[in-house]
Order: structure tokens, then sequence, then C-alpha cells
DNA sequence: TTAGTATTTAGATAGTTGTCTAAATATATT
DNA sequence: AATATATTTAGACAACTATCTAAATACTAA
């Protein structure tokens, strides 16, 4: 878990899951919308792959990259038990004011 | 958005977090959970604060923090993108398998 | 086999982060 | 006013991170 919040701790590597979400890319494809040099890129795609937020296959020549939706899935459980609609207790503490 | 990711990816502030899902607490009694020195939880707390995941206020000589869910609700709404629950049509892309 | 393309690995470096101790600030108590 | 308690600020330092260039690896095509 530590792993997936380091690798969504960089605005970069965030775009790269955007871009993964309409289709799958190879690492140069990845790289061409990016300001980086290719070893840059790799070495995100390299941290997102370690938080098992993307899979990758080699096809020939080419490297493709795909989102793995998985551990977004537990995330989203994780940050659940903090929503205000996890937490109705809160709610009427929150909306308190003391003083004035 | 960045100030979140940044504030979430450290052990000790998630833990933070979660004791404060039980109630507020003091900067010492917050400090008290845990084996650092009190600066460095102070440095922790801001950090949270920078991300509008807590809130303070001074009550006499204490400070009591407070959970603040409204961002964790944007958050969640970032990641529910990327699910795939929200993402149907990646579906049958992830499980499909090609070649043996 | 040689040359070209795609990607990763290695090594270097500047900047950021988490931690500490010492000192400062703010409030409470005597 | 003096002392004690709660918290933050300042400054230092080791560890980690994002980036780069150069080189290595893997595959394709001639």
């Amino acid at each position: 878990m530590n792993n997936v919040f380091k690798a969504l701790n960089d605005k970069t590597r965030r775009d790269i899951l955007e871009l993964l979400k309409k289709e799958d890319l190879t690492a140069g494809q990845i790289a061409e919308h990016f300001n980086f040099s290719k070893p840059t890129i790799s070495h995100h795609l390299d941290l997102l792959k370690q938080a098992e937020l993307l899979t990758s296959i080699k096809k020939g020549q080419f490297v493709f990259y795909s989102l793995n939706t998985t551990v977004m899935d537990e995330l989203l459980k994780w940050m659940l038990q903090f929503t205000a609609e996890a937490l109705p207790v809160m709610k009427p503490k929150t909306a308190r004011y003391e003083g004035k």
C-alpha cells in the first residue's frame, strides 16, 4: 500500500495513469506525451508497476502498458473510511460551531 | 491536489488521520501515539493541514486537530475514474488473454 | 551479420523529505 | 513576575527522489 501512495505522489505518474485510461500504449508512445527523456519515463513506469497500478506485456520490440484497476479498488476502500458518508457520526461535530 | 498526495505519502501521517477518525485530539495527544519527537509530529500535522486534510483550533494552550473529510471526497472522485466499475469498457480488455 | 529502433540499466547530481536538538512563542498557574 | 506546560520554528543532516546522459540489452529488417 505504501508503494501505491508513493507512486501517486507525482504529477507525471498520475498523468500517465490518465493517459492509459483510454487505451494501452507502448513505453515510447507514453514518452511522447511528456518533455522528459525516455529513461525518465521508463523509471516512472517502473514505479507504477511496482505499485501494481500498471501491468506490461512485451510484444516484439515494444512494451505495452495497461492500467490495473485492482489496486485502485483497494485504495478506494481505504479512502472510503474517511468520507463524510462513511462517518455519519462526525457530521454533527464538524457542523457545530462553538463560541462566536 | 498535489499536496494531498504528498501528505498521504507517509505512513505516520496516514496513521494520524486514522487516529482522528474517532475523535479530535490535541497535538500532544497525537504525539503520544508515536515514537517521534514532538517537533516531528508537529511538522507532519502541518503538512496534513496544508493538504487541508486537517483543521485545527487553538483552545487555551492546546491545539485541537480534526479530520476534514471534504478533501477526501475530492480525492475519492479522482480515484473513481480509474475503478473497474467506472470503466466498464476496459473490463473485457483486461479479462481477455492473448496467446498462451 | 550489420544497422536501426525500442526500451531499460547505470551512474551522477540537484533538490526534497523526515528526523533530530535547541530555541522561541504562547498560555496557564503560583 | 516567575515558573511550568503545550506547541511551533529554526537549522542541521542523512536518506530518498526526479532528472539527465551514456551505455547496455533486445528485437527487427536488410
